[in-house]
DNA sequence: CTGAAAGCGCTAACAC
DNA sequence: GTGTTAGCGCTTTCAG
């Protein structure tokens, strides 16, 4: 059973492949009765149009490329669930690579989805990505990209973000309104942004709310892990007794915190509240359960797709286009470890 | 800044388009001069070739189709991250599609994967997937596909396996060598082959160590959730005091009847010992830390797509293959939850 | 050692 | 309404 081409269908109707082409795309100019008869034979023999010859030809694969710093890991899962879900929709599929957060694999990523001709690009920069060549890379070869989740602001384009100070801002809030009056924050390292705005949302409601901000109980973490928060914990029940609520940066190490503070004998939520970051699956398992942040990595990977389809179309119809930045709502949700 | 096209640089050393492919592919024919003229402005012009003139002539794309259940979830995403990880290094990329773990779905990704000229398939059959006409349907169009994780008996090829009855029978083992005498099992649905094989793994331990095998102790879990593993623990606490070892299906519900035990003043490991499986992340930060059966994804994902190549290696040169069934080892992890 | 020529399968401008 | 033609960019005979 050799492939069936346009050419087979024409001879055997005794048509031009151009008016078999025609039929089957529903040209304006092509007789009721001849789309009728090359539609029926072309079901019947189950022609499927050569994909390759359709790139050539269209110079468009329909694939798009997703970089992610992180495939095992919640968020990241959920953004390519997402991206492929609405790509599928859209009739793209999608070409998912881990940069394992290093610049230099992210770079490579990027010839090898070029060299591949895809479509678009959709890229979160690793924490180490401190130089944007790769990127204007992308735009040299006239290939749209959306960057997500971690972004730059020196680089121009569409955009879809968290806002990480909005969202720490409402987690330090939401401790405070559970009456803490002396609340920690665990960070991450110092460089990335996302680890620069949950700091800053967090200062910003101490401030709004009347706490004097004491960077004594800002703990760095060195590691996103369980251990380092339970490391984290240590420190707090053996030197700072008096705080009482606890924002960490992620719930991993927010579950070590819980952790660590629970075989200090020290009650959660009772006597200090804790709050976590990301909704990850163990924050559901925890005893009692961490109150944390929802970041919807699928829609934020649909939003992306979608975004980037549009710079696409634009591309493609020699529009313009004016970049934006769309910002994906967080939202607190509220366990069992504050009170 | 148009392409650069095998003609430009033909035209540009006033050479033929032939001469010049030959001598970037190194053709024994093409004198060393021509080859280091021809190489030397490829490179200055860096030239590469367009990928879609290339597949319609070599009828290939470099890419396979990887579909997965549910990509979010440790083990699946580790699969995904083998596949892809070793596919680029052997110039490859990966599709990936989700499932749904719904045989409808599952058809019509492997549809589209087909329409794409997709080099080759990777599939873990959805759990209710019981016909098997769109996998001979890959086989029809004679591209190759290799069965893992959750593969069939009935159909024919490569398949990438663990051995689940085995690591049931090793995960109950332990429990018995740690001095348990009263075991249960909280077992998945009726139907799917690995809750059968862990089912069956289980028995055959107790067997072997002259344990009476009791129904009323195996518990079946309607759903693969925490909640469903705390509600099966409060049953345990209510009805089956005796019970002194529980085996269960996945970390998950391992988690959840931890949690569920605890809560009805049940000491683990001391009253009762727990082990898992699976090695997902959250069992690592239970309080106390779960044992379980650790399977390696990545490494499922690596041979999974070396046994694909090695298929579309054979196929390419008309070899003929013996299909062959490969098992990745799984492990013992032993941690708190037991003793 | 090099090149002419054919063709992979499809599309679109243009002619009839 | 339909067909002719001319490619898209590459690879591989086969002839010279």
């Amino acid at each position: 059973m050799s492939k069936v081409t346009l050419k087979k269908i024409a001879e055997a109707l005794d048509l031009s492949t151009a008016t078999v082409s025609k039929a089957l795309k529903d040209y304006s100019d092509i007789s009721l009765e001849t789309k009728l008869k090359v539609k029926a034979l072309a079901d019947s023999l189950n022609y499927k149009p050569n994909p390759f010859a359709q790139s050539l030809r269209n110079k468009e694969s329909k694939i798009i490329g997703l970089i992610i710093p992180e495939i095992v890991h919640d968020f990241f899962a959920n953004i390519i669930l997402g991206v492929t879900k609405t790509a599928e929709k859209y009739g793209y599929l999608v070409i998912t690579l881990q940069s394992d957060e290093s610049y230099g694999v992210e770079k490579k990523q990027i010839e090898l989805l070029l060299s591949r001709n895809v479509d678009g690009i959709l890229i979160s920069l690793a924490d180490n990505t401190v130089n944007y060549n790769h990127i204007k890379e992308i735009k040299r070869a006239r290939v749209p990209v959306v960057l997500y989740d971690k972004i730059s602001k020196s680089i121009e384009g569409h955009k879809i973000v968290i806002d990480d100070q909005k969202a720490a801002y409402n987690a330090t809030k939401h401790l405070i309104d559970c009456g803490c009056k002396r609340i920690a924050h665990v960070r991450g390292a110092l460089k990335p942004q996302t680890t620069i705005d949950r700091f800053i949302g967090y200062k910003m409601a101490l401030k709004d709310h009347n706490i004097t901000f004491d960077n004594s109980i800002v703990f760095e973490a060195k590691s996103l892990t369980f251990e380092e928060g339970k490391r984290i914990a240590y420190e707090i029940a053996l030197k700072h007794r008096d705080i009482d609520g606890v924002f960490a940066f992620c719930d991993l190490l927010a579950t070590g915190v819980l952790v660590g503070l629970k075989e200090h004998g020290i009650k959660i939520p009772d006597d200090v509240s804790i709050i976590g970051f990301s909704n990850w699956l163990l924050s559901t398992v925890t005893t009692p359960t961490l109150s944390t942040i929802n970041q919807s990595g699928f829609q934020m990977g649909e939003e992306a797709f979608k975004l980037l389809l549009e710079e696409i179309d634009d591309i493609k119809k020699g529009r313009d286009i004016k970049y934006k930045t769309v910002e994906i709502p967080t939202k607190v949700i509220v366990r069992n470890s504050t009170k």
